[in-house]
DNA sequence: CATGCGTTTAAAATCTAGTTTAAAACAATA
DNA sequence: TATTGTTTTAAACTAGATTTTAAACGCATG
């Protein structure tokens, strides 16, 4: 039982980095075998098959990093308030996690058939409170009436896109690693400023 | 010579649906070849190893699918009614082709350091006239003073982004088919609405 | 009509990847 | 120390993918 959580976890974090870097299907066990210095059998001794392993690092990229979101979006934070700290929250969230976006993206589009996957993600957006705020604000007259389904995907499309395009827009713009931080960082401000425009009762 | 450029064009529609849909990785060329009606081998006489079938695929559907969005952006129309054109045009096409997005997704997170190394890429976003045309508006006070780089990517990721997440915004909404292109089809208003009102002089 | 050329097919060789097996090493404890 | 359960190792197995080679086909031209 001894080294038994350190290789376990080992296994685990080598494959998580290489999932994420090289995609599911370009990474072999061979290669996590070797990434993790464990023998390759030990991969199916841990986790009975690469698919399971991938399910368990799938299922915990979701739960870790959406917990904070999920507080943010349902708590009692007035609607402007709100906005502003998910957007500063999700931003903060993936510059930390640059390889996240493009990593899901990857991931819906392999595995569109494997429903829990979808279930697991869906968990990410858990919005009834957040919408009915926004309907409520609407018939209130403090904002202009918004679709919250509309708004919400206008928040995540500008929060997360850049990071899924991160390579066109540095290239485009040639940008270093640095600059498109920056860019980034701008954009906190910019997307929370964007969206609370548009909602503004004109 | 005879079926030559029969056989070659049905590999590459066949290559092209597969790989559209399953992903290049989780496409086999023994697949290719059982769908396009051809012999394993042929794939390798047209087309000298898949990747370079992939390489052509590639490069094809990124040149038909913005010829028309690049001249709209380098039109002579005004700031108004060229984001609307835009806008409109980009979800048309999207819609007749709704897996492109996740397409492309993938093959960024797939082939990072080859994309930025393809011609064609640079041709998706040509937008030196467009954004020049913002700062003009911007000084002579027709619109507020608005950042072009960062309007553009708002503008492709309010666009482009619900394609990627499609079948989680299915999912989330208890959404047909027919409600999601409804969906989308609303999306043409609202997001041209955000765009030009998130720039409007106050 | 046979020669040559582009095209197509078939079979074999090579490689890569995931999984399994069987035995060895190790640790704990009775 | 002997026993037992856990962990590790090396090697083998299986399946499939890709590439190569050579042979067959069909047709137009000399």
């Amino acid at each position: 039982m001894a080294k038994s959580k350190n290789t376990e976890q080992k296994i685990f974090d080598a494959a998580t980095e290489l999932f994420m870097e090289k995609g599911v299907d370009r990474t072999s066990v061979r290669d996590i075998a070797s990434k993790a210095g464990i023998n390759l059998a030990l991969m199916n001794y841990y986790f009975r098959s690469k698919e399971n392993l991938f399910d368990t690092i799938f299922t915990n990229l979701v739960t870790e990093n959406t917990r904070e979101l999920l507080k943010i979006l349902n708590s009692d934070m007035g609607l402007e308030e709100k906005i502003r700290s998910y957007v500063n929250a999700y931003i903060d969230m993936l510059t930390a996690n640059p390889l996240l976006v493009p990593f899901f993206m990857a991931i819906i589009h392999r595995s569109q058939e494997k429903i829990t996957q979808m279930k697991v993600i869906s968990n990410l957006y858990g919005t009834e409170k957040f919408s009915q705020q926004i309907v409520d604000e609407g018939k209130k007259g403090t904002i202009r009436r918004t679709d919250p389904s509309h708004f919400f995907v206008d928040m995540i499309s500008m929060i997360t896109f850049p990071f899924a395009i991160r390579p066109l827009i540095m290239d485009r713009n040639e940008m270093s690693e640095e600059e498109f931080n920056e860019f980034i960082q701008e954009r906190k401000e910019h997307v929370t400023e964007v969206l609370l425009k548009c909602m503004m009762p004109c």
